[in-house]
DNA sequence: CTTGACCTTGACGTAACGTCAACCTGTAGC
DNA sequence: GCTACAGGTTGACGTTACGTCAAGGTCAAG
C-alpha cells in the first residue's frame, strides 16, 4: 500500500505520514529501496488511529512515542491520563472565565449609546504576595503615612515592590474610611503585630489606569462604576489601587494609579449562561 | 524608564516587549539613537495591559494590531467578539468530549485486572457523505448482493469510496437482521427509490481493528462488547462496519475491517462529572 | 513516446516568544 | 582612572506539527 492510498483511508496528509516516519512514530512497512518509495502495511491503519487518538487528547507526538515505545505499566499510564485530564479540567475553567469576559465586552458594545468606555479593561489578575497594615482613617490623606509606617517597620530590604491599596470602605460609605495599605513581596516574610503578609488572590477585576494626579482620580473611579452598572458583573472585594508610578516632586514624572474592582458575574448572568450552554 | 523596568511593570519579559516593538504593536516612546536604549512613557503600560487582555481572549498578535491600529467601529468589534466567543464555545466543548474520553480510558485501566483491551480506540469520526441501502436479510453473506446492487445502480463514478455497513439489528437480536450498506461519497449526489443519500453523522465512538478473515470477526466484536460494559458508556445507534481493505482472490491482501460502536456517555457518569467539576 | 498521476527530498513558513551568544553602556565603589 | 557588574543591544536558532512550494524521479495507461 503506497503512501497516497494510506493517507487516504488514516485521513491524514502526506506530509503528516512523512513526518511521522521521520519522527520514529509510525515507519512505513518497508521502503523500496531502489525509488525510495514508502510502502505501508494496512495493519499500520490501527496504529496511526492510536497516535491520532493520543494526540487528540492532548499529548504531544514525543509523548506519544515514549508511550508507544516503552510498554509503560499501567500505573505510568494512568499517570499520563490524569495529568491530561487536569490540564484539560484547567483549560476549561480558564475558558469559562475567557467566555464570561467576552461576553461583558459585548454587553458593553450594546450599551454604546453611553459612548462606551473602551479604556475599561476587564482582566485575570495573578496571586501576590503582600504586606499589609490596615487601619480608619478620616482622610485619604493619612494613607500615606500609613505607608511610611509600614516601610519604616519593614526596613527597606523586603519592600521592594510597588505600593498598593484596599479600600474595605470609602468615605461615602460613613464616616470613617477602613484602608489597607499594601507594599508588593517577592518572597513572603515573617511579620509582627499590626502588620500581616498573605497572598493577595488572584481575582478577575475591571480596571482602568489612571495618570497625573490624584485630584482626578475621581474621574477614573465614576467610568468604573457606569461600566459595573451596565455590565452583568457585580463587586465581589474590596476595590483595589495600585501606584505603578509615583511622581517625585522635582522630577517631571507622571504617576500611573491602576484602579482595580475586583468582580463576579452578577447570579442572573451566570443562570443565562448555563441555560445557553444547555 | 527603560525597558527592564517597564517590563517587570508590565509582568511581561523584555523578549516579549522587544517582539512586539518589532510587531508594530506596541514601539517605546522613544529610542536613543546614540545607544539604541528603548525607553517607554508608563501610560503605555494601560496600552501593553489592553493587549494582553486582548490576547487572552484568544486573538492574535495580528488581529490585535489591526484592531489597534485601524479604529474599528462597534459592529466589527462586536463581530469580531463574537466570532471569539464561538470558537471559545466549540472549543470548550470539543474539551468537554476529549474529558469524557480520557475518564473512559482511566475506567479502563482501573478494571485492568481482565488484562485491559489497548486495541480498542475511544475517538471522534468526521460526517461524511454516504449512499445506503437498507434491507432485512437472513444471513450476513446476502449483504454482498446488497453492495453490488448499490454499485450497479450508482455506476462506477460516483462510489469512489469505501464499502461500510450500519447493522440496525443483529442475528442474535431476532429472526431477521437489519442491514444497511453504504458507499463512502466525496460529495452527495442525488439518488432515487431504496437508494438513500445522506451524511452520516460525526460521532464518538468505540472502534476496534480487525485483520484478516471475517471468521473471527465475532473475536473482535466480543473485545468492543467486553469493553462497553466495563465502561461507562452506552450504545446510542446501529453498529458501523467499514470495510476498508477488502481481500482480493488471487492477490495476497488481508481485509482490514473496522468495527465501530457509536457511544455517548452513561447517565450517571455525566451526573459524576458534573458534581466533580462544581 | 507522451501524458499525467504519484512519489521523492529539501527548504522555508507558521505564532509568540525562550534562550543563548557576543558585545556595548551606565553607574557605583575603590 | 579603573574595574565590576547590572542592564542594554542585535542576531541567530529552537520550539510544534505540520502546510506549502519547488525541482525532479517513477509508474501505468494510451
Amino acid at each position: 500500500m503506497r503512501i497516497g492510498d494510506f493517507a487516504r483511508l488514516g485521513n491524514v496528509s502526506l506530509r503528516t505520514l512523512r513526518f511521522y516516519g521521520q519522527a520514529g512514530l509510525l515507519r512505513p512497512a518497508n521502503v523500496n529501496p531502489d525509488n525510495g518509495y514508502r510502502h505501508y502495511d494496512p495493519r499500520q491503519l490501527a496504529q496511526l488511529h492510536q497516535i491520532r487518538m493520543f494526540q487528540e487528547m492532548g499529548l504531544t507526538l514525543l509523548e506519544i512515542r515514549e508511550l508507544l515505545r516503552r510498554r509503560l505499566t499501567a500505573a505510568e499510564l494512568r499517570e499520563v491520563f490524569r495529568q491530561r485530564r487536569a490540564a484539560l479540567g484547567k483549560r476549561m475553567q480558564e475558558d469559562a472565565g475567557r467566555l464570561a469576559r467576552i461576553d461583558a465586552r459585548l454587553r458593553a458594545l450594546e450599551g454604546e449609546r453611553y459612548g462606551a468606555s473602551p479604556e475599561v479593561l476587564l482582566r485575570q489578575t495573578h496571586p501576590v504576595w503582600v504586606v499589609s497594615l490596615r487601619e480608619k482613617i478620616h482622610r485619604y490623606e493619612e494613607a500615606e503615612e500609613m505607608f511610611e509606617e509600614v516601610e519604616r517597620r519593614m526596613g527597606a530590604a523586603h519592600v521592594s515592590g510597588e505600593r498598593a491599596a484596599l479600600w474595605h470602605s470609602c468615605a461615602n460609605e460613613g464616616p470613617m474610611i477602613d484602608c489597607e495599605v499594601l507594599r508588593f513581596l517577592k518572597q513572603p516574610v515573617s511579620t509582627r503585630g499590626t502588620l500581616r503578609t498573605f497572598q493577595l488572590p488572584a481575582a478577575t477585576v475591571a480596571s482602568v489606569f489612571h495618570f497625573g494626579s490624584d485630584r482626578t482620580l475621581e474621574d477614573s473611579y465614576r467610568t468604573l462604576a457606569a461600566w459595573l452598572t451596565s455590565s452583568q458583573f457585580r463587586l465581589c472585594g474590596p476595590k483595589r489601587e495600585i501606584y505603578w508610578v509615583e511622581a517625585r516632586s522635582g522630577a517631571e514624572v507622571e504617576s500611573v494609579t491602576e484602579i482595580q474592582f475586583p468582580v463576579v458575574q452578577a447570579r442572573d448572568a451566570k443562570r443565562a449562561l448555563r441555560i445557553r450552554a444547555a
